[in-house]
DNA sequence: CAAAAACTTGACTACTTGGTCAAAATGCAG
DNA sequence: CTGCATTTTGACCAAGTAGTCAAGTTTTTG
């Protein structure tokens, strides 16, 4: 049962039964779904319930409250979201650290861009319900990569770049192959769906930004 | 202006008068605020007509359906917000052209960053108002403007890249800073809304994005 | 200034939707 | 198998919301 934290919704109760493991599941599933596609508003708890194959109330039964799926479903999906981030190493080479970034954050753009979607509609509407999330944990870690992006820059290995706003770039861009995948269809047609169109962005992507950072003779 | 599409809802009957004007200008202005913060199903007709000073009836008679509204601001929106791109100059240099075009575009995202988010919720929700309208005129657009682009790395102005993801991560990089302000304000606090942020970006944004683009010896 | 046209609104309807509840069905420990 | 705990659901309710309507007010026009 709803272990309320007040603002969370992520509560593990002491005991968790095999039922409610699977309809739990079940129902995140299908509200990620959901959510990602027309959002907080425009999502109803009917048409979760129906997706994941149970009465209305079953699901209440689960999670009281609408906003308690979705929070959980955000805070599920943020830490999934950032260990790519939290993976650079410090001590790694900074092209070849960037590049497996790059290239992780634009295969989890295309594997998971619901995840994607959900996030960026939060963040689009004003982050209401995560807010606290990105103060308490996202500028932190974005504080420390920004530090060894700025050490690197000093050490002669980066061209002279902004740490941050390097970040946000990279960002932006994988990002944007899901969050906009509808545009990306309606101008490159049939290309999007096809083998290989996921390793030619990489290349394009790849090739813009790291020789955009290659320290410069 | 929007004019009258069929699908559209843009109606300019033949006479528009002193009144309609007026009014049909508060309510969209009132509506580009609320859309693009709460999105089409987070925002209700009383909220706009609060906002517009007018009785939801009155708003009703310049504007029968809550769609009309939305996407009247969709199609007012797009025309200005692709005029940049529609001025790349095929004959200009190409570094100066795209740094024209980037300049404007992270200008527009510090100014109009309501367009922006208006735009981004709707392609993020899978653009089911304006799907026609992205492949009758954006698409296009975009194929000559890639095909400018193409001719400049053939004639080794640029180095070697694929113009549809060049556009692509311009359009990405410039629009995160409106439509996922939020985020960049709880990574960067204060800094953002200081005098000269935008110009620090455009700083970095321009100094990556063009030397990932500069041909290489 | 009088009539017509344009504009404005209070009150209302029909419908959607988040959430409740009490009772039934099912699972499970002893 | 028995009895308690967990799970499931049909029926319902209250709130919110898009859109209507008929009756009033203001503006325009001849």
């Amino acid at each position: 049962m709803a272990r309320a934290a007040k603002t969370s919704a992520s509560d593990v109760p002491e005991k968790t039964t095999r039922i409610q493991e699977i309809n739990r599941r079940l129902i995140l599933d299908a509200a990620l779904d959901a959510f990602s596609t027309y959002g907080f508003r425009g999502t109803t708890i009917d048409q979760i319930a129906e997706k994941a194959g149970m009465s209305k109330p079953n699901l209440l039964y689960y999670f009281p409250r609408k906003q308690n799926i979705y929070v959980t479903l955000l805070e599920e999906t943020l830490a999934e979201w950032l260990a790519p981030l939290a993976d650079i190493d410090p001590d790694g080479d900074p092209i070849e650290q960037l590049r497996k970034y790059i290239t992780l954050k634009i295969n989890m753009s295309e594997s998971h861009p619901e995840a994607s979607r959900l996030f960026a509609n939060e963040v689009l509407h004003g982050a209401p319900a995560i807010s606290d999330f990105l103060s308490a944990h996202l500028k932190p870690l974005v504080d420390e990569k920004a530090a060894v992006i700025r050490r690197w820059v000093g050490e002669g290995k980066l061209a002279p770049v902004d740490p941050y706003h390097l970040i946000f770039m990279i960002w932006a861009t994988t990002q944007h192959y899901a969050d906009f995948d509808v545009q990306v269809r309606a101008i490159m047609g049939g290309q999007v769906g096809r083998p290989g169109f996921r390793e030619q962005t990489a290349q394009a992507v790849l090739s813009i930004i790291l020789n955009g950072i290659k320290p410069r003779g």
